[in-house]
RNA sequence: GGUCCCAUCGUCUAGUGGUUAGGACGCUGGCCUCUCACGCCGGAAACCGGGGUUCAAGCCCCCGUGGGACUACCA
């Protein structure tokens, strides 16, 4: 499978961020080059000069290194490159396979408008293309498609596909004010820089054609193509804004690891078996474009969750504290003491779905004053319990053994003591020290807070039962 | 409208002529248990329809139906 002649290329335009789609584009892209060995090439197609921003091309980036997609070579601009284009669209008029058109928008709108009403195909009727025009401050260039043959594709992923070239269009490759026409561009692009396997959104299967003769007639190599198919929203409609976040890094933002995406995004129209997780070095060695599926994907938000939730519970400390940090940071927490993050880190990773959620359950670790939940409190906040906290705050500036298994026995024997049930008294000391009743187990609680902060804790809880009577 | 693509549980999918149609998310019953999670054990849940081909079809062929993409001086 190693073949390092294969190159490939993410080619997005910069009209806004990455988008879950066009991620997963680049990361089919980039396990099968990392699979070869082969070299993955980054080309910003900004030649819309009116939609593209340098913001959308920095965040593009942004994300791409976030998700770990490095690239070998570019970024490349499109747009510096018009001069190879413009030289490229004079040797196709030099050569009678394109020519100049000065039918005004209007006009060509309007035929198409008519045709359609009448039922016949919208395809522009060839008005210029034997007028032997020559360049005028209005004109077109088009490319003379040829109206009789077929042109077949062998995808990658959806096998041979067949065009009936009468179907073309004489589709335009320079536009008036000479910038390049994506169709051209990204052709004139791929070849020269002997792009190998163009691998995309299967929305371009019907570009493909038309790319294969501009491919042809300036006598180039055609690539091998691979379309992946699209991915949709609950309601079967391409994925969008309505359907919730979209944006890469909204999943950063929302507490998501970039491991959990990418090894969502994979298994949304590829799979390998039964296995559900993946590590990035297992992706490249299993990951083929034969396997990808043929039919769109619904993006579902659920399982995303849980995969987080799974890389949340398994990853390495060190890059959960880190990870972790910001979001505490975030909320105005001291976040100094990493060894203490750590642990408040470790004791919340199996009940957190986002990192968000960890920093929001986790607020109580941070917080000197506990916020009580008013149904926690009156149930477990009265004279009734006093008595277990006030015993459990004087006894442990005595324990010996202040670690999870020590405070577990502990409190098992300090509940037969006071004639309860552990759960009581665990209850209570759980409403104490987090404000809740839910909350990671109350002996990694405490100690995680250390028995300082314990008593203090406890003690003002005392208070506040003695307070509210 | 035309061209092209697609079709297995609600969702992601395994399956390449003979399977009790498997796994995962979600849902759900139970176990574990100091709460909530995690974990473990179990359950409900699918081959779009109709014709062929074949001893045998989820798998092959045709026709429907449904969904999607494209049909720009956007990419």
């Amino acid at each position: 499978m190693t073949n390092d002649k294969v190159r490939t290329r993410f080619a997005p335009s910069p009209t806004g961020f990455l988008h879950i789609g066009g991620a997963r584009t680049a990361l089919f892209n980039w396990l099968y080059t990392r699979r070869c060995g082969g070299t993955f090439v980054l080309r910003i197609e900004d030649t819309d000069q009116a939609r593209s921003t340098d913001e959308s091309t920095r965040a593009i980036l942004d994300a791409m290194t976030w998700l770990g997609l490095n690239w070998d070579e570019g970024p490349y601009f499109q747009a510096e490159r018009v001069g190879i284009h413009r030289e490229m669209v004079q040797k196709l008029i030099d050569e009678g396979k394109a020519y100049y058109c000065t039918c005004s928008p209007g006009a060509l709108e309007a035929k198409r408008k008519k045709a359609l009403a009448e039922g016949r195909k919208p395809k522009y009727d060839g008005t210029c293309r034997d007028r032997g025009l020559i360049r005028s401050p209005e004109s077109v260039v088009r490319f003379r498609c040829p109206d009789v043959g077929v042109t077949v594709m062998r995808d990658l992923i959806k096998g041979a596909i067949s065009f009936s070239n009468e179907e073309l269009d004489d589709l335009i490759i320079e536009r008036a004010d000479g910038y390049p026409t994506y169709n051209f561009a990204v052709v004139v692009d791929d070849a020269q820089m002997g792009i190998t396997h163009v691998i995309r959104g299967d929305d371009h299967v019907n570009n493909t054609p038309k790319q294969m003769l501009i491919y042809e007639a300036l006598g180039c190599e055609v690539p091998l193509f691979g379309h992946v198919p699209m991915i949709l929203g609950s309601d079967k409609a391409r994925l969008s804004k309505r359907h919730g976040a979209t944006s890469v890094m909204a999943y950063q933002e929302m507490g998501y690891l970039p491991e959990a995406l990418v090894n969502y995004l994979v298994r949304l129209g590829w799979s390998h078996g039964d296995q559900e997780i993946f590590t990035m070095e297992e992706l490249i060695r299993a990951f083929s474009l034969e396997a990808v599926g043929k039919s769109a994907a619904v993006f579902n938000p659920e399982k995303l969750l849980w995969l987080n939730q799974h890389y949340i519970t398994t990853y390495p400390a060190e890059k959960l504290v880190e990870v972790a940090t910001p979001f505490w940071e975030r909320k105005g927490f001291d976040v100094s003491d990493g060894g203490f993050v750590a642990q408040a880190a470790a004791n919340l990773r199996t009940r957190s779905k986002t990192l968000v959620e960890m920093a929001d359950s986790g607020s109580f670790f941070f917080r000197e004053e506990v916020d009580y939940d008013p149904e926690a409190a009156a149930k477990f906040l009265t004279p009734e319990y006093a008595g277990h906290l006030e015993a459990v705050a004087e006894r442990i500036p005595d324990i010996v053994d202040y670690t999870k298994d020590g405070l577990e026995i502990f409190l098992r024997a300090l509940a037969e003591e006071r004639g309860t049930k552990l759960k009581w008294i665990a209850q209570a000391l759980r409403v104490a020290l987090t404000g809740k009743t839910v909350s990671p187990g109350i002996d990694e609680v405490m100690v995680t807070l250390g028995k300082e902060r314990v008593i203090r804790k406890i003690r003002r809880a005392i208070d506040q039962i003695k307070a509210g009577g």
